[in-house]
DNA sequence: ACAGCCATGTAACTTGTTACATGATTTT
DNA sequence: AAAATCATGTAACAAGTTACATGGCTGT
């Protein structure tokens, strides 16, 4: 739902057309965050079709069609802004899943998958260090490069702590016993508690 | 491509039907991810259909549809587990462009949306830091609930880091101008050069 | 018999995403 | 006139997600 408010923000400061929504958006972000162009025009459809947005269209058919924000629309962005993230979910991230897969995967040393993307992560952290001079003038792309640098200082620091706690419970419990037994029942319907 | 990958993981381990995998995917992370049971059905009829995956459907059509790994499926597996997150697209985070968007939206100040979510952030920590101390034994629970305290952690320095930034830059430049202007060309086809 | 769980599945929808087709206008 | 750029749009797909329909089996 990103790409939807961020749109709608760019229009609640004037009527836009589609291009010049995608050109903003990357320079606010200072290129960071690459946009299609065709994203633009499908996430603008959508934000039409719940009325939170209205184009020009029949009154002025020219090359480039103008979009508007509407009252519902700055209504849901300002509602949005302070929304804070769903608290009931929390993101199902792609590396932990790697992490427990590996601790359960036969053939695979979870220590070994973790130095794998520390490595990588590390190197990660300089390039986007080093970029951290360049866009210093600019706040929105500072804020980018800084909110990057946190967070894969973070996933760094739980990659290690998570080297720790595995070799500490690592050597009395190999693979720690999963769920992996049937339900009683499935075990009666399958016969193999016959 | 996480669920996807986490059920590949769970059936390396084994035949399994679809109700156990999403038992068994719960079981490994402390209930803190729910899914579905329509989405494991889902997800499984993808993979076969990706020959990731085989089903004994036609050979043994009994209550339970048992899903068997294939060689594809766990070359697939492995190469996934050492594989980095992609470099090149670096997540497009929903608070960042809250934040962003606060800057350049009229009538929101942007500190106060940062006070807001650090409000709630901090909350959310003390939570997860109480649930901390009961999943201690259990490896993979401990594990995930690690990795959000981490990554709670970052965002709130990041957000204090930019409320900083903001109050640094923010007096001179109370909207810094974003390249709202149209394209040469665009203004002279809307006539709006004459 | 009936309530309730086990188990599978499907239809529908959302956001994100890319590849491609189509014109219009500008530049060379 | 050809090439490049501006601009819009559509078709198609992936992955995630939920709500609902459908049976079979079990326990009372």
């Amino acid at each position: 739902m990103s790409v939807r408010h961020a749109l709608l923000a760019l229009l609640s400061q004037g009527p836009k057309y589609g291009l010049q929504l995608r050109d903003e958006f990357m320079a606010g972000t200072g290129e960071v965050w690459p946009l299609n162009v065709g994203q633009v025009y499908t996430t603008l459809q959508r934000l039409e079709r719940d009325g939170l947005v209205e184009s020009d269209d029949e009154a002025a058919p020219g090359p480039q069609n103008v979009f508007r924000i509407t009252a519902e629309g700055a209504g849901e962005l300002a509602g949005w802004l302070r929304t804070p993230p769903d608290l009931s979910s929390p993101p199902r991230d792609e590396l932990i899943i790697k992490v427990l897969v590996a601790l359960r995967v036969a053939g695979t040393d979870p220590l070994d998958v973790i130095q794998v993307h520390r490595r990588y992560l590390v190197e990660l952290m300089q390039q986007w260090t080093r970029l951290k001079g360049d866009v210093d003038a600019d706040l929105s792309q500072a804020l980018v490069v800084d909110a990057e640098l946190f967070r894969l200082d973070a996933v760094v620091r739980w990659l290690d702590a998570a080297a720790a706690r595995i070799r500490r419970s690592g050597a009395e419990t190999p693979v720690p016993a999963a769920a992996g037994v049937p339900t009683t029942k499935a075990r009666r319907r399958t016969g193999a508690a016959r």
